[in-house]
DNA sequence: TTTAATCTTTACTAAAAAGTATAGATAAAA
DNA sequence: TTTTATCTATACTTTTTAGTAAAGATTAAA
């Protein structure tokens, strides 16, 4: 299992724009520079989170991308449904299907209910934690992966 | 964030071999036939699990592959661990480091700490099934994973 | 000892994901 | 109106993952 080059840098652009302040936007070099990519690939990531109305771009001289709601609101879940795939969706039987047409499982499958779990639960962990804990919330954030950890064990 | 072929292929190997019964062989061919994978396929997979002692292999005529240990005494975790990486270890920031060396954000991370306990989750999630659940344990899994949603929410 | 059925290993090909480049569209300032 | 700074879109290249092929090693039976 593993998270994609798009979710792991995509996020990161994101956390750029919450600390930006709310009114100020960054061009795509600033965002590139100040992440370590190439403005190409900063521009594909953020053209991916624009579609997906996370961030608002403009044109022009004094152009720039700024986040389209506060980073209090945005919660890493609709950053990561943009981003990519979730673990389980209705797909994943059809894609893992080997020579088949679909998987033999189709039916009465205990992998698929494995998946689908931890899929929800991932999606709540996601939910849970938003992009403004991550972009300043310090402390916040440190205490709330506590709690979360202690509820598990 | 995505399950690998190998993760979801691999595991259905463990329990095509669980299903079979503890002290019967099944070769590559009915391995392979019963998943609808190729003949090669299955091998690259079943060589990877018998590289992790997860399954024993045996040549010539009668030959096959066994598990192991018994199916009670295998989680899904262990299996995980052979089939690829976790979702967060400690190459990551190296990995996603863009232009740099390494990542910018290399100390006082919080995305780090956010993939680091989802991490934690997932693989308390997967230790907590057996591969016995998975291969016959019908109604057991369903209601275990029927608890733990209840705890989550 | 030969043969056939099996696993083992390595190298190869194909597909998908990651990352780059280039030409075009828009907005504002000169 | 021209120029410059910006985003947009698409096509391309590289790297990684997925999947295949083929030759070798082992075992047991004939």
């Amino acid at each position: 299992m593993r998270i994609t080059a798009l979710e792991e840098y995509g996020l990161r652009c994101m956390i750029i724009l919450a600390r930006c302040g709310k009114d100020q936007a960054l061009t795509l070099p600033e965002i590139s520079e100040r992440e370590g990519l190439t403005v190409s690939y900063a521009g594909k990531l953020l053209m991916i989170l624009r579609q997906a109305d996370l961030v608002q771009a403009e044109r022009g001289r004094h152009g720039g991308y700024k986040l389209a709601k506060p980073a209090e609101s945005i919660s890493l879940k609709e950053i990561f449904k943009a981003l990519g795939e979730p673990v389980f969706n209705p797909a994943h039987c059809k894609r893992y299907s080997g020579e088949n047409e679909t998987c033999i499982h189709t039916k009465d499958c205990r992998v698929r209910d494995v998946w689908a779990t931890l899929s929800m639960f991932i999606d709540d962990y996601l939910q849970g934690i938003s992009l403004a804990d991550l972009a300043y919330g310090e402390i916040k954030i440190l205490k709330k992966l506590e709690a979360m950890k202690a509820l598990a064990t």
